[in-house]
DNA sequence: GGCATCTATGCACACGTGTGCATAGATGGA
DNA sequence: TCCATCTATGCACACGTGTGCATAGATGCC
């Protein structure tokens, strides 16, 4: 059984209301009594209860993350940023996992509501159009990431700039003198792939470069290193001499069917992905890639949440992404550059 | 204002008291009350407060995950381990990094105790021995995981078999006809360095090889990836053919100094780490390693918890590891394997 | 010395939920 | 019809902490 304030109480011949103001340091106490309970407290190794706190105050200083799996790398990330600027803010961090699953998500949600938080982050879910309802009815702030949902009164987002990222690395290619660039796209995620294909229309139109539609595909496949396995072919008679990918999984499938085929990358093909996940960094060759602020974006999250729970008005976030330029892409026609 | 159980006694004519058994089930209260009361509850969209149950009954449902951070890839699945059983025992878990800063360890146990979870799994971590008074006070079962210490009545272990899995990696070199088979240690990690170079001992012993002072070293640098680097020159000299590695970081250090020296992996050097990690399985060539079963010490680390929190006796528990053959191990002298 | 003012502390209640005990009303038996 | 028994519900308190208000004692002023 903890030492409760009534304890100490008890021990300095004082009632429990003495105490929790000596505690505070509040003034009205004199000095005297004060020092003496606060040394009592610490001899008796006190600590409040955040429960019974929390039940008086109706605040938690608690906020919930509902992330598919940590298993996801991104995730990794943004949660690490969430949690660095939530410790630095004494809050704590609930993970519940949902694992893509639509019931498992509102039974988390559930169980956040029902542990009072004060703020749930959610990351790469649909929990925003699914569930208004239910997130309505909780009436805490909520704040999604990489998913700008409207709707509910308490979402807010931050997002890291699909259009602006894919933008960057097919600018990328085309200064490298690439004007055949083929675009191996995801249909499971609707949204982004439509940012991303639409960064990669601009950045082509910007460059005088007719947009041709043989050199955009989108294999009907469900697992990504599949997907990116599965586009080579169409590329190779369509004459393509780089290709954008919707990320990474698929970039690195892409390079596992070269490897099979007998094409040299990127002497033969430029291939740039998407989020800049670990294996892309150890691949052969290392994958030129778009890198998302995941930290950035987990920190931004929790700031923007801290803001939210302080009465601030906040806007929502969207997050330029970086070109991280290795050993996937080179300048075309140009034997010089392959050092 | 979330909805309680008051509002509802209100709304329904009824005391409070009423509406608590009501919901509970409780066969004093009038099947027809019960129905009535549910259904109410159910309308106004009640959720109980996990708050003002665990201030009456002294439990949180909540345990405190202690970890170094969660780039740790090593960490991740450890917590995906604990929060798969957590969540379906109800339990929720509270993440708290510590950044290997010991002050910053100490806070965030304190700020777990404030809390009140209702226990505490701590990995890859000095917490045991060095505030056992802090933990003694706060009188809540503590799992370590790979972090077997004694002292404190509250401390358990659970813990990846570090002995059987050095062996289980010079096992298989020795099968591949291997006999000068290096050791790569490091310096920072002393009680599990100190296990994996007794399983190496062990399994050349067993195998009837004479141990070498000259194939083992521990070169002077912090970062895993310089150590592996490091080590290099030393085991060409000496005439090694294999070697095993503290960690794949470190072997990923070695494989990064063979390509730069032209040594072909592993047609002249066979190269085994030590914890699977991702960039491992992408590397070229890809790296044999001895995987500890980093999803089940986090799963068995919250059935432990659990079992403590039903005061049920608990033991110790040590995990065996899995060898994982890739490409950075081959038969000595066969030019048939390689194929 | 009498009264106003100030200082230091305690009482009582609140937060939301659960439970032992009391009790009002219903039921049954003679 | 009267009392015993049972059923359904409410009262009051507990959990640990914080706060408005009351108050006992000290101090100051004329």
């Amino acid at each position: 059984m903890p030492v409760t304030i009534k304890d100490i109480a008890r021990a300095a011949g004082v009632s429990h209301t003495t105490v929790s103001r000596a505690l505070k340091g509040n003034p009205a106490i004199s000095a005297k009594t004060t020092k003496r309970i606060q040394e009592l407290a610490r001899q008796m190794g006190y600590t409040p209860s955040a429960v019974a706190q929390s039940l008086l105050s109706r605040q938690t200083w608690t906020i919930g993350m509902v992330i598919t799996t940590i298993a996801d790398p991104f995730v990794v990330q943004v949660v690490e940023g969430v949690e660095q600027v939530a410790q630095a803010a004494d809050y704590s961090v609930f993970l519940a996992t949902s694992h893509n699953n639509p019931d498992q998500e509102m039974a988390v949600v559930e169980t956040l509501h029902r542990r009072r938080v004060d703020a749930i982050i959610v990351t790469s879910s649909r929990v925003g159009s699914l569930y208004s309802s239910q997130l309505d009815q909780i009436q805490i702030p909520i704040v999604l990431i990489n998913n700008n949902q409207e709707g509910s009164a308490y979402l807010y987002s931050v997002a890291a700039d699909d259009v602006q990222g894919a933008q960057l690395a097919v600018q990328h290619l085309i200064t490298l003198g690439h004007h055949r660039i083929g675009y191996l796209g995801a249909t499971n995620r609707v949204r982004s792939n439509r940012r991303r294909f639409t960064g990669y229309q601009d950045a082509l139109k910007q460059a005088g470069i007719a947009p041709n539609p043989a050199l955009v595909t989108y294999p009907n496949v469900d697992d990504d290193i599949e997907r990116g396995q599965a586009g080579l072919d169409l590329f190779l008679t369509a004459g393509a001499t780089a290709i954008f990918c919707y990320n990474d999984m698929i970039s690195i499938g892409l390079l596992m069917a070269c490897r099979r085929h007998g094409i040299a990358v990127p002497e033969q093909l430029s291939v740039v992905g998407f989020d800049d996940i670990e294996p892309g960094r150890y691949i052969m060759p290392a994958l030129t890639t778009i890198a998302q602020p995941r930290l950035a974006l987990g920190k931004r999250a929790m700031e923007m949440t801290l803001n939210l729970l302080n009465q601030q008005d906040v806007q929502d976030q969207v997050l330029p992404c970086e070109l991280v330029v290795r050993q996937s892409t080179v300048r075309l026609n140009n034997p010089k550059s392959k050092i």
